[in-house]
DNA sequence: ACCATACTACGATGAATTTCGTACTACCAA
DNA sequence: TTGGTAGTACGAAATTCATCGTAGTATGGT
């Protein structure tokens, strides 16, 4: 049985986590996992990256304590650490989401802002 | 007089917060500044770098618009776009800094957590 | 006018990041 | 057992980032 190394909630660092989701592809995968329910399968996501890039990134998210990633037979499913992320950096992991989803608005709407 | 360029609120792109944020040297500057109250030039910060590296890293910040620069004789002062910030990105800037709170504490205490 | 102060601009350098392709492993299904 | 699927490991290239030193600019003080 493959299994796969994650910091635990102390381990976890800021300087880890803000360079991990400072990055848009990983920000997507993380706000991916945080709309949709459940564990979602690596292949699943249709990043605009290759595969070799996509492993890359997925494990940057897990070695940073955003995600956990376990095999399931051939495939690995992620899913987002809310729990464990909200205990060590309380709030961070939703005002980063409702970021996110602020300018995702703003780029399919006219702009209002300012 | 010289003037320095920042960024309005609508412009300020969450990739360069989160990664102007994410490196310890430019979160240390963020969070002086919250705690400290009102303006402060450059100098006083004494970070672990040479001068021209501060200023780079004065720079980022204040391009991602974590900060305001103004000329004020030959010292430039800073702020925290704290409203700005707040008003683009709701709750990101305090769980920033209460996370950094967090792990700045297990740095001078005996180590409970986990 | 001169000097000191505070900071910038520029160029260089080394480190880290992001990217990819190719070759590989583990597992499942037929 | 043969093949397909899902992902990794490794090495290489390109880019970005963080760092510095040196030389320079504006400002204020004497």
């Amino acid at each position: 049985m493959r299994t796969l190394d994650h910091p635990s909630r102390g381990e976890m660092r800021l300087d880890a986590v803000l360079a991990a989701l400072a990055d848009p592809v990983r920000r997507t995968v993380a706000c991916k996992l945080n709309d949709a329910f459940g564990d979602h399968a690596c292949a699943t996501f249709e990043l605009p990256v290759s595969k070799s890039t996509a492993t890359y990134h997925f494990r940057t998210l897990r070695e940073a304590g955003v995600i956990r990633q376990e095999y399931e037979g051939t495939k690995i499913m992620n899913t987002l650490r809310k729990d464990d992320l909200d205990a060590r950096f309380p709030g961070l992991l939703d005002a980063v989401f409702a970021a996110q989803n602020i300018e995702r608005a703003e780029a399919t709407a006219p702009e209002y802002r300012d």
